[in-house]
RNA sequence: GAGCCGGUAGCUCAGUCGGUAGAGCAACGGACUUUUAAUCCGUAGGUCCUGGGUUCGAUCCCCAGCCGGCUCACCA
């Protein structure tokens, strides 16, 4: 389906693209340089409306950059020979107060500006500045590791043996005139480089005036050990990977040698530029990384522990005619060939139940559902759901299944079953506590919700501040109290057991029991993770369900589940007794990276439009 | 959808009891061959979110809007 995505979005932004470019190209002068069209595509691309160039047709000459005439003065002192030497070269003057990209506007950057100037000057001197490979051999934090290790077992201050080949961004810069320091991050954190102008060269050295914080670069060389201690590499050679010509907006990052902490000095911290631009946040905030990273150590641990289980993973419908397994309103899109409407799925559950009664006993599926509802701290559109089913397992068993896989992830994630969310300590240790739901709220309200009338409910979540609920039905109304009194004050791991039979359409009656389901949901730190119960698999009672639902939604309840006559008719041929989970991944990754926000765990959320 | 808070330099922020603005870092020029928030000297940089209104004059006050955050509602 990314595919049909991809067919369907391609065509219009080629267009825009054209048009875009024609509009703008029509509005340049002429004698307009490569660069300045190089950028003018960047511009387009990003999509940014603070683009680092916006044309303008008088200035240019009208106002040269005042640092440029004053070297320009200063160079002519014949110290230095030719186009080697401090500061910006002659070409980038030129380039910077001349053709092309000089059109800059003096609104945006000055930054950028200079650093279209450096571009041109690299290709001048005939340095490619976007390289096609590099031979990476080392990495930044294991090389240090390496080298200190190697320093203690041989006993030499001196082992420039250890050499290699290092790629990574540069984000650190102190130029000390014939010699500088460079750090170079990549993706296992951070080296510094050491360049010595009688090592690389003049014209070797020179490149280093044409580099900006943001570069791509790539050096090769040996490891050393600085006078201050500093595990360094020893640049031999130096290559430009990739010229990034628009500024990153890195904080100052200071490590406390005691301590090993670090603290950031400024930095990119407006939540909606980090969210927007999510590859600046990124590039800059060592931090962001790390918890993608766990997000996916989570995953992958989720993956390992079901596989080990014999489970089997599947990819069910994303597009589906009918949208159930949930109570949720979804997004409608229509299929053109078709001419039919089809519903983003709001979950899995019924396509993987279908697969075990077709003797896939063991089953999961980790993806987005989308739920068109409203976006807060804990929701967003489109999100991540792990579901699995197990043939020949209740509910109870299913418990079990979860609590070890909690305490998996959770080691995984965080290499300790106990973590903070929040400043609350959480212990992910099984068994966890379990809850009748009923109890729950009898507990809560102080009589027994199950005996309650409907009036009786209505005006008890009245009373706790809910509105609005008029007609909604005794599950409803239930859901909303539990919601309000008890949710909150689940904070260790905690099973909430056999929930009322109106709010579980999909679940088994509890056996000796028939007003609840065999169903649970687990809550930790307030927030509901997963939800979970045998599946009901008699095809009767599956209909009065269903008819139930649809009653409801005659009523108004717009979240209601459809009747599915094709699931209807897979129970038919027989579904096996079997258990079934769902958890939101999302949520999950939230609790084990303790960030407080669905936002910060998912790479690029939901926003409004930019303007 | 409602309430509260916010939007000022590339980044983080201060400020103007209404007279068109500052700091630190980043940038640019100069010095410096083991620095590390390098240092020192110098320079430049702003649609004070947008649009109206009040006013001699608005970044500031008022109204509307846009965007974001938090809380609430919604989210079985």
């Amino acid at each position: 389906m990314p595919a049909g995505a991809v067919a369907a979005q391609e065509p219009f932004h080629r267009d825009e693209d054209a048009q875009g470019g024609a509009v703008r190209a029509g509005a340049r002068g002429e004698g307009e340089g490569e660069a300045g069209a190089r950028v003018v595509e960047d511009r387009n691309c990003l999509g940014e409306p603070d683009t680092l160039l916006r044309l303008r047709s008088l200035h240019d000459g009208q106002r040269p950059p005042h640092g440029c005439e004053e070297g320009r003065c200063s160079c002519g002192d014949g110290r230095r020979p030719g186009p080697v030497h401090r500061g910006l070269p002659e070409e980038v003057r030129r380039g910077a107060g001349g053709v092309g990209m000089a059109r800059a506007s003096e609104d945006l950057s000055r930054v950028g500006r200079m650093r279209l100037a450096k571009l041109a000057a690299l290709k001048e001197r005939g340095f490619e500045p976007y390289a096609y490979s590099f031979d990476v051999t080392r990495h930044a934090a294991p090389s240090v590791a390496d080298f200190e290790e190697l320093e203690e077992e041989a006993d030499c201050e001196e082992d420039r043996g250890v050499a290699g080949r290092w790629a990574g961004r540069m984000v650190g810069f102190r130029s000390h005139g014939k010699s500088a320091f460079a750090d170079l991050e990549d993706r296992t954190g951070r080296v510094q480089v050491y360049f010595k102008r009688n090592v690389l060269g003049p014209d070797g050295y020179s490149l280093l005036d044409l580099l900006d914080l943001g570069d791509w670069i790539g050096v090769e060389g040996g490891l050393f050990r600085t006078r201050m201690g500093q595990v360094t590499i020893l640049a031999e050679d130096l290559r430009l990977l990739s010229k990034s010509l628009r500024p990153l907006p890195f904080g100052k990052l200071e490590t406390d040698s005691e301590t090993g902490g670090t603290t950031t000095h400024s930095g990119f911290a407006d939540r909606e530029s980090r969210y927007r631009r999510r590859y600046a946040d990124l590039a800059v905030n060592p931090g962001v990384r790390e918890v993608f990273r766990v997000r996916t150590r989570i995953v992958t641990g989720i993956r390992r522990f079901l596989d080990d289980l014999g489970f089997v993973e599947v990819e069910t419908p994303v597009l589906q005619p009918l949208y159930g397994g949930a109570s949720a309103r979804p997004f409608v899109t229509r299929h053109l060939a078709l001419d039919r409407t089809l519903y983003l799925r709001i979950a899995d559950e019924l396509y993987l139940k279908r697969l075990i009664v077709g003797g896939m006993d063991r089953v999961y599926e980790i993806a987005k559902d989308f739920r068109n509802e409203g976006i807060d701290r804990f929701h967003n559109p489109e999100f991540t759901m792990l579901e699995f089913y197990q043939a020949f397992a209740d509910y109870e068993d299913m418990m079990e299944v979860v609590e070890r896989l909690m305490a998996t992830v959770a080691e995984a994630a965080a290499g300790s079953r106990n973590c903070t969310y929040q400043g609350v300590e959480i212990a992910v240790e099984p068994p966890f506590r379990r809850v009748p739901f009923v109890d729950s709220l009898a507990a809560a309200l102080g009589t027994d919700p199950l005996d309650a009338s409907e009036d009786v409910l209505l005006e008890l979540a009245e009373t706790h501040g809910a509105s609005g609920l008029e007609g909604a039905g005794r599950g409803k109304l239930l859901d909303k109290l539990f919601g309000e009194l008890v949710q909150p004050g689940l904070v260790q791991p905690t099973f909430v057991v056999d929930y009322p039979k109106e709010l579980s359409p999909l679940a088994k009656e509890k056996r000796g029991a028939p007003r609840l389901t065999e169903r649970f949901e687990l809550f930790v730190a307030g927030q509901e993770l997963a939800n979970a119960f045998s599946e009901l698999n008699d095809p009767i009672a599956q209909r009065v369900r269903f008819d139930d639902q649809a009653a409801l939604r005659v009523a108004g309840d717009a979240e209601a589940q459809q009747v599915d006559e094709d699931y209807i008719r897979a129970l038919e041929y027989g579904l096996p007794p079997t258990g079934g989970v769902g958890i939101g991944i999302d949520r999950l990754v939230m609790l084990l990276t303790d960030q407080a926000s669905i936002r910060d765990v998912i790479l690029f959320p939901t926003l409004r439009e930019a303007e």
